[in-house]
DNA sequence: GTGGCATAGTGAAATTTTTAACAATATCTT
DNA sequence: AAGATATTGTTAAAAATTTCACTATGCCAC
């Protein structure tokens, strides 16, 4: 765990690192060693104080003169938001979309691994998806108890979503990604993000009905 | 289209317009009528305040001393954002997260048509998905502008985002939802939303590591 | 080694966003 | 119909965030 500097760090400077990590990763990849905050603020479309203000919230990893080395900014900044251990995760609910994360391999690859997945519909219980048993979720307190579990994915209709996430809080899970469109209850010590991409068709349709009341299009 | 009070809008403010009509629409399942600003707050987890002054941007829709009918008011706010009407979509990339999009029911819910299904892969082509076949994207261009469509949606692999991007460009485009990781550049008239939920699971991994480090867990 | 150059780190200013406070006003009661 | 009450719309204050401007410093050429 790396000293903070500050204390509270902004909600939006976590959002923009884990886009920082990304691009970095892009430049590694195309074997870029070092890079200006400059250079990166572009990649990334931010203003390059925002970069060199948001890292410095967790200390100095540049050089003067010179910029960031790539590989070491993306590595200290894994490292400040924790990613430098992989973290064990189940999922509750297995419909369409629970399924594809089930899949899809980038959990994995950023170091979230899917230990369990629970559903409560007994025609799922039992299949296997992506090498994982689907498990009767009235089962997952005492299989997280066995697992060291720290995050919960909710991918259930909704309506269900408290109720998953009862079962998750049971578990003593520290932290949820609740996908369903529903607001949920849970101790101020357990981190809730909500994942809802509807947001952003809606954000997209309210800029095209501005851009067009606007005559730019 | 209703006339703005005010020219520029916070997008904090239409990302939460977009949870207010959620719960309003939660509220008007269970009968409620009329609602306050508290209470809609308490719902939303967010400042009273802020809700009315949200809905200021977009004119008055509340009656003092009573509060806001829940019909009403969800419906003066979807008007606001351009959700009285219905979106044509294309969608480009048919793989997983493709397939679990067109086949959620939540976009035509929301008044999102997807109207056309685009992939490059032959073994995907002439595909049926929810009702729709699967189109060559290099038929892109000329296929969109038979139907009238305004949104694309982006779920290619990263590498494959701007070229996407580009044949929805080509199509006259207005707006792109891109899943991908990736940044894509396109006109100051397109508007461009970026969704990428593993900043989620960033955000709770960091908020997990803080609650441990300050002793709250 | 010294000087010039580039760029990080940082404190202050500007801007944006949120919250609080209150004046305005519908409805209800009597 | 007047007054009490509740709650909006709005203005002002506070807080948070972003951007600017400048200082400090490491590197490279000579
Ligand atoms: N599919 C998408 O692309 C998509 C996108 C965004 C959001 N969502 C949201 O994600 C959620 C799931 O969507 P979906 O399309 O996968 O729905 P789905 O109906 O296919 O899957 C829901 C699953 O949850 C299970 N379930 C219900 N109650 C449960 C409980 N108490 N415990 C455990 N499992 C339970 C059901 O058996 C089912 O398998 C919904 O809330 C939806 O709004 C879906
Ligand atoms: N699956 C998920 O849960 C998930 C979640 C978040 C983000 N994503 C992102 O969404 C994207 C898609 O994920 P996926 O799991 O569906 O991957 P996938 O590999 O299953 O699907 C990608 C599809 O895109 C098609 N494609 C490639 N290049 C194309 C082009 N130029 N034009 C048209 N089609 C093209 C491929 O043929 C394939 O069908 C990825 O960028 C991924 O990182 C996926």
């Amino acid at each position: 765990m790396p000293h903070l500097k500050h204390d509270r760090i902004p909600r939006a400077t976590i959002s923009r690192l884990a886009i920082y990590v990304q691009e970095l990763e892009g430049m590694e990849q195309q074997g870029v060693k070092v890079v200006s905050s400059e250079k990166l603020a572009n990649a990334c479309g931010v203003n390059p104080s925002q970069i060199r203000k948001d890292l410095a919230y967790f200390g100095e990893f540049g050089v003067r003169g010179v910029g960031y080395y790539v590989f070491e900014l993306k590595e200290a900044i894994k490292q400040s938001l924790g990613l430098d251990k992989t973290w064990n995760v189940v999922l509750v609910g297995v419909g369409n979309l629970g399924r594809a994360l089930l899949r899809h391999g980038v959990l994995r690859k950023r170091g979230f691994i899917i230990v369990g997945a629970f559903d409560c519909d007994p025609f799922k219980i039992g299949e296997e998806i992506a090498g994982l048993e689907v498990i009767c979720s009235s089962k997952l307190p005492a299989k997280t108890n066995e697992l060291y579990v720290e995050i919960g994915i909710i991918t259930t209709p909704p309506e269900r979503a408290q109720r998953a996430a009862n079962y998750l809080l049971e578990a003593g899970i520290k932290g949820i990604v609740n996908f369903a469109p529903a607001r949920i209850n849970a101790p101020s010590n357990v981190s809730v993000e909500y994942v809802d991409f509807i947001h952003n068709l809606f954000s997209v349709a309210f800029n095209i009905t501005q851009n067009q009341a606007k005559g730019l299009i």
